[in-house]
DNA sequence: GGTGGCATCTTGTCAATGACAAGATTAGGA
DNA sequence: TCCTAATCTTGTCATTGACAAGATGCCACC
């Protein structure tokens, strides 16, 4: 809301966010500076403190944002697994500043109201793919086997850990790798132990 | 080598070291303290540049030691594919201040000779279980689905991402859904494009 | 139209940190 | 014994996060 029109600079928490995501992509998120942001937005060094309080509550904010959008692409992928999972990993990959954010507890204030609202809505849309799919009789094991083998993907890719003769496309890559996960696991009974 | 016979400190070097995954396990890689360390040790606060040069130095360090406890562990697990997958996720639950420096480029110097070889170490000892299963007619597939679930779930778990019906047992949880993970994947064609 | 209140932003400051330089101390071999 | 190099210390500087106090301009209200 209230475009940017700029006078007390105008929206000066949109441009924070928006240079938070600039800086970490290039530099990473913990070698994130609040005083950095401030010179790319032009303000004072104190600026960010009165948006955000400190660099959790920015961070915090940014993982909100981030789960929020990957629901949103979560849901328009549709109810196919595969194509859900891609999406996951073309997610992390397009925006890895957010994602790179959302999953480190350390950076943000865990019990924030809105990121934790915000992570339910995306679990919410995790899940649905692989109810809709059927799946087998443990549905909990089976979204968390397809949400492990998603997020370790994308969380290697990011790393840089994977050998060259992956290629060069995350989501053809993907696609391949995540087709080796079936539903129906093979009849090995859990043996509780 | 050279036991602790302390006397211009003995062992700094590796007293350094225990300290840094002592304090990672309180406070993450992020937030280790170089200076801390030092007090820790009970030296100045300049001792640990001269061991390690700076924080990357001593990151690296840790990292390569990290692969290499992997690949003994993936070693002593055998060549059962769920069995190393629990060992994996077993080694990042137990030695999380390892695992969190291991795949945390940004941290070391990436192009550290001893570091790569022992990244490389470690990526064999994971790819024998793969290869000696058999799998699919795709090794390096099935070996990077393999990797991804069981990196996918660890990671999920350290960030402490996972609900609360998971349980307690990392191990328990991560058996039951690596299990998910069949060698054969369901005849879909990769479909290039 | 004027005025007061408040959100917004600035200036100033402090402790902690990483990194570097230069010097002191000690081990261990020549 | 002496000397050289490794090891560790002291001192310093720029950067940063956080906080306090003050300045500025917008807006509602009268």
């Amino acid at each position: 809301m209230t475009e940017t029109r700029a006078y007390h600079h105008g929206d000066l928490r949109r441009a924070l966010l928006t240079a938070a995501l600039e800086a970490i992509e290039e530099v990473g998120p913990t070698a994130l500076s609040l005083r950095d942001l401030a010179r790319r937005a032009g303000v004072s060094h104190a600026a960010p403190t009165h948006h955000f309080g400190d660099k959790a509550g920015l961070l915090t904010v940014l993982a909100t944002e981030g789960f929020d959008r990957l629901a949103q692409a979560l849901v328009a992928a549709g109810d196919d697994l595969l194509t859900a999972g891609v999406a996951y990993v073309d997610f992390a990959v397009a925006h890895r500043a957010y994602f790179e954010v959302m999953f480190r507890p350390e950076l943000h204030r865990v019990d924030d109201p809105e990121l934790t609202a915000a992570r339910e809505r995306a679990g919410v849309a995790l899940r649905s793919g692989v109810a809709a799919r059927g799946a087998s009789d443990d549905t909990d094991r089976d979204s968390l086997a397809a949400w492990s083998i998603a997020h370790g993907f994308a969380t290697l890719w990011l790393a840089g850990a994977l050998p060259e003769r992956v290629g060069e496309d995350p989501r053809k890559a993907a696609r391949e790798v995540l087709a080796r996960l079936t539903p129906n696991p093979s009849p090995t009974p859990p043996r509780p132990r």
